[in-house]
DNA sequence: TCAATGATTAGC
DNA sequence: CTAATCATTGAT
């Protein structure tokens, strides 16, 4: 599954002004076509088209008026599917330990907004992946997904074991 | 435990 | 058109 894979991966966000962010990833959720809780679930819109679209496509939405979280599209055309990022840990520039520890936070930390849904990953959107430095040596835990009203039983959310970063543990 | 805050969407 | 919802966060 594409979520476990991005788990230890470092995303990159270079800004307009050049700003440069890296982090890893320590916690993912995935939303699939037929769950209830996937924005995808009734049909595409004009908010989740980047869902439907090709694997590596942005997915940004703003939640409660006020924070942003960042999705990765995971599967083929037209068929809904994103992966949620849940909490980076800052590697460089030396911030915090739990300043990107949430979906809203990591945004606000990286400046990502609706600007980039839609775009793809890479240096022309300013945004892109690159494979872990070193592999992961804490355990990745599987559970279920946070803050969602329908799907609660569907375990889609990992994290790693211990990390600081990860936005909660229950 | 709860308010902030606005885009989005379902339903009429 | 209107009302309800919401993949959150931080303060009380």
């Amino acid at each position: 599954m594409v979520a476990q894979e991005l788990l230890g991966c470092l995303l990159v966000r270079q800004q307009a002004n050049g700003q440069l962010y890296r982090g890893r990833i320590v916690e993912t959720e995935a939303y699939m076509a037929g769950d209830p809780a996937c924005h995808g679930y009734r049909r595409q819109t004009a908010r989740n088209a980047p869902m439907f679209a090709a694997p590596g496509t942005i997915y940004v939405y703003q939640i409660y008026g006020i924070h942003h979280c960042l999705n990765i599209a995971s599967d083929r055309p037209n068929f809904a599917s994103a992966v949620l990022i849940r909490a980076l840990e800052m590697l460089s520039p030396p911030l915090p330990p739990r300043s990107a520890a949430g979906p809203g936070k990591l945004c606000q930390v990286l400046g990502i907004d609706r600007q980039l849904s839609g775009l793809m990953l890479g240096k022309e959107s300013g945004l892109w992946l690159e494979k872990p430095p070193y592999p992961l040596t804490d355990p990745v835990v599987q559970t279920t997904r946070i803050g969602i009203s329908q799907g609660q039983e569907i375990p889609w959310r990992w994290y790693v074991q211990g990390n600081p970063a990860v936005s909660r543990y229950s």
